[in-house]
DNA sequence: GTTAGCACTCTAGATTATCGAGTGCTAACA
DNA sequence: TGTTAGCACTCGATAATCTAGAGTGCTAAC
């Protein structure tokens, strides 16, 4: 990073001013424009002899000769770290927001649309989110309902209200009650624990609850492993009406190739789930940062939703290197906030709730 | 459609070769590569002579005057119902998918995207799913199970084995036994009855079952409404590799709109799941067929899977106009067969399945 | 340190020229 | 009547050339 000494007052003003401009226009921004557009009180010569020495510091360049300036990554760097002014959402929208989470509240199946559609729309970016997921399991409760015949529905609670279901199918039918003296049996035996510790206990049990058991385990490894499949995104659409995605064929195909694919995000995303990264703060990923090719053309603002160590999430936008941090990064702390609320809740559930229906 | 006695048997064998040759090549169709690559017995000019009646039938249309010709889509309908041949996939690779699935048997949430997998690889398409659904929703059983302070998850079997979940918070705690009892009365009131008849059994319950009772009965509703929100789909990226969709950015942004927004798709897939389209037949939509404006570019091969009137769901691929027909429809086939075949063994499973774990 | 003036560079877009692929037509032929 | 060789003609794609103007860097003056 450039030392900050080194840049006079005009100079950061100047920067500031160019990526505002190259943010809303998409193109190289010109000495005379930045006059023009600003009412700036020196000439434009003035102006381009600062652009030149920004050049040499790494945060503009040239796509050509004789065209205007374009801010590096280094430059948006700079601009998000130094520079930026740190919007909050409009009071009404964010009233706005927070009422229709509100309205979801007891619809947890429709949280993470929600936050992607409001996400992409106020960013005018795409929205990604993960999914909230406990870091450490401990079996709490088990149901095993019969659906048909010999099919048994497995459900799972883990401490925090994490839940995984699963099929199984019986060697025989039984009946419900004895599903359930079985599920008893089990929930005596193993609530509270982790997995570890539920397969010490299993040489104890019947056949069929150790068969049972063993899938428990699995399904509580799973949990635990995965930050994975549940990767969800929305606003890939919008996204490829920006220009930089428009012109070469290339760009939107990675793009897309990025956002289907979904191990690269997986891998960043994993990232922003490491306790290291605290809930709340939000980070900013520029241009892949060198680490990611595939997002050389893409910048992504995320932040970890949710209650540290017991379920968090990660949610955040991702759009073209000139996207609008500001708003990007204001949306994301106020959704990862207002999810972040959400899942407190069910897990303290407190005296203003009431009953559904 | 055109008369068929209007057509020569060699009129048909060169639409059924200018099809597969556009297929490949995505340009227009020349005569003579036509004698050149299938080493045709006739000249180039008997060949123009045919084309151009062809053309006069509306089956080829010339992008400009001296340019080959290419298939128009009363063209590939023509070629679909008459001149295709039915390919049904290799025995290895019916195999290979038929192993896949099997040792996904027990884990239902992996049938969709393993099948959207399986599904865009072979026909080198976009596909598309829905989760199967029961058309008349049976209340069969109900859990409610304490996650965490007053957060009961609410599960709710239906008869056929749909499931369906909800997070409610009471007004004030209650313990794992209590919630059992008032899960015991529902069960034994509303087993085995639709939402009418629950309906009319309200006043008869103790207030908190009547509340429980009102969610049970919007979400027996939803399940019956809805076939939209569980459209799913896979392939994008490849799609998007195809030359139509590179040339004009427009064409790719429609398409992707189309997948995302799913508006259209599900219109078109709603139709589909209609009784009369029976399961089992496939059903194949050429460029929007005139209706849907938005699929202009592109074609679907749509197929019902499941049990009629018990379970069902519609799958099947997107894919640009010039589409590998038999490929696609034999993989949209065998795959509703397969998922079929799961299904059923839910609703009946029979001797060879084993306990699972 | 700032600025006016100016020569210079480079791109985007328009214009034109050229090539060749592919057709339709005609006239001859079986 | 159906087939074929021959040929003129059309039209798109590619390349080559030109032009306008946007924007800079430099220099010299303030």
């Amino acid at each position: 990073m450039a030392d900050p000494q080194s840049l006079t007052p005009r100079q950061e003003h100047l920067l500031r001013l160019i990526v505002r401009e190259h943010v809303e226009t998409a193109g190289a921004v010109a000495s005379r424009t930045l006059v023009d557009r600003y009412r700036l009180d020196v000439s434009s010569a003035t102006v381009r002899n600062d652009m030149a020495r920004l050049e040499d510091l790494g945060l503009l360049l040239q796509p050509h000769t004789s065209a205007g300036r374009v801010p590096t990554e280094k430059g948006f760097r700079y601009f998000v770290e130094r520079l930026m002014e740190e919007a909050t959402l409009p009071q009404n929208e964010q009233r706005m927001i927070a009422h229709q989470f509100y309205q979801a509240r007891n619809h947890i199946e429709e949280w993470l649309p929600l936050a992607s559609t409001v996400l992409a729309r106020i960013s005018q970016a795409a929205a990604i989110l993960t999914a909230p997921r406990t870091t450490r399991s401990l079996f709490k409760h088990l149901e095993l309902i019969a659906t048909h015949g010999r099919a048994v529905l497995l459900v799972l609670v883990l401490e925090g209200g994490t839940l995984e279901q699963q099929m199984l199918v019986l060697s025989e039918p039984m009946t419900q009650g004895a599903l359930r003296e079985a599920a008893d049996r089990l929930n005596q035996v193993c609530a509270g624990l982790d997995a570890d510790q539920i397969a010490s206990r299993i040489p104890e049990l019947p056949p069929l609850e150790q068969n049972i058991c063993q899938l428990v385990l699995t399904m509580m490894h799973n949990v635990e492993g995965d930050t994975s499949d549940e990767l969800y995104y929305h606003g890939l659409a919008e996204l490829l009406q920006a220009p930089e995605f428009t012109g070469t064929e290339e760009a939107s195909t990675v793009l897309v190739r990025v956002l289907e694919e979904r191990s690269v995000l997986q891998a960043v995303v994993a990232e922003t789930l490491t306790p290291s990264v605290g809930v709340g703060s939000v980070r900013v990923l520029i241009g892949g940062e060198g680490r990611w090719d595939e997002l050389r053309t893409c910048s992504l603002v995320l932040a970890r939703y949710g209650i540290a160590d017991y379920a968090t999430g990660a949610l955040g936008v991702v759009g073209p290197i000139r996207m609008q941090y500001g708003r990007a990064i204001s949306a994301v702390r106020f959704v990862a906030g207002v999810l972040g609320e959400l899942v407190y809740d069910i897990y303290q559930p407190d005296a203003h709730s009431d009953i559904v229906a």
